[in-house]
DNA sequence: AACGGAACCTGAAAGC
DNA sequence: TGCTTTCAGGTTCCGT
């Protein structure tokens, strides 16, 4: 979505849009795909802002267009006499011929124009958790984000609610980079292992978006590209760090990958001296 | 309230 | 070859 953001602000700001065309479906179900053009014809983008999954473009009139692009969703710019590709549900046309394009395949996304404090107020927006790419992000604000869930740790970095951004892969690898099995309860994380996985986080985030393409990003599969994840998608194969088998395990519906070597399911043992044991209620540093 | 699972869609790839 | 099954980078609804 990031990537998304960018294509969408570096090809669009400022820039009258002269022509709006639209394929009528459930992409436009907050609002229909006649009031999408009409809204959007003739105006500009001042700025573009993405929260979580959620991107917001502000327009010259007060008005706002948001994009969801649910699974396999896109933000492509096409030359002037280029075609939009498949599955395009929106194109913006620029004064020199060429286009935005708004792709969502299979209909999981959604557009809508409206009022920019409708759009705040009514999408969701406004109940999205921090962003690890916004703002602060500290293991203070994660651990609050984990606090007092006992689902798997997996499911909670996905909840939108909590943090806003985590997808399927980004969590899956995230948890690799730091060492914790999927399927924890989230509650049961030591300290130590929020702080590592507030840098897991981030690294895979830093990580996919210094491998994406810039002009047009590449979902696994698309084209000859290798899989530059560490274990999402490579069920069967060797962890790079232990050599264990990576598994894949369906987990509240979603493929899950992680290894079973060195991504514990337990917390990990102290090592060196005897560790004391921990009692019920940790004492608070002052 | 929190949790797991099904449903919503389309299309590509694997299986038979 | 052609039909069937599986699977997919997300969200929401529904039953427990």
């Amino acid at each position: 979505m990031e990537i998304a953001r960018r294509a969408w602000e570096r090809h669009a700001l400022e820039r009258p849009i002269v022509q709006v065309s639209v394929k009528p479906c459930r992409v436009f179900r907050d609002s229909s795909a006649a009031t999408f053009r009409r809204r959007l014809r003739d105006r500009r983008f001042v700025s573009v802002e993405r929260r979580g999954k959620m991107i917001i473009g502000r327009l010259d009139d007060g008005g706002g267009m948001l994009a969801h692009l649910g699974m396999t969703g896109k933000v492509i710019h096409r030359e002037a006499g280029v075609e939009s590709p498949d599955g395009t549900r929106a194109t913006l046309r620029f004064a020199e011929g060429d286009a935005l394009c708004f792709v969502s395949r299979r209909l999981f996304g959604r557009l809508w124009a409206a009022p920019l404090g409708v759009l705040h107020a009514r999408s969701g927006w406004e109940e999205l958790g921090p962003d690890p790419l916004l703002g602060p992000f500290d293991t203070e604000l994660l651990a609050a984000a984990l606090a007092d869930r006992d689902a798997p740790v997996k499911n909670v970095l996905m909840d939108q609610r909590r943090l806003a951004g985590i997808g399927n892969i980004q969590a899956a690898e995230a948890l690799w980079r730091a060492r914790i099995h999927p399927g924890r309860p989230a509650r049961t994380l030591s300290r130590v292992e929020v702080g590592q996985l507030r840098r897991g986080i981030i690294a895979t985030i830093e990580y996919t978006l210094a491998q994406a393409d810039v002009n047009e990003i590449r979902y696994l599969g698309e084209g000859h590209a290798p899989n530059p994840f560490r274990v999402y998608g490579r069920a069967g194969e060797r962890c790079r760090r232990c050599k264990t088998e990576i598994v894949r395990e369906v987990q509240g519906g979603r493929a899950t990958f992680f290894c079973p070597g060195c991504q514990l399911r337990r917390v990990r043992p102290a090592t060196g001296r005897a560790a004391p044991r921990r009692s019920k209620q940790r004492p608070r540093r002052a």
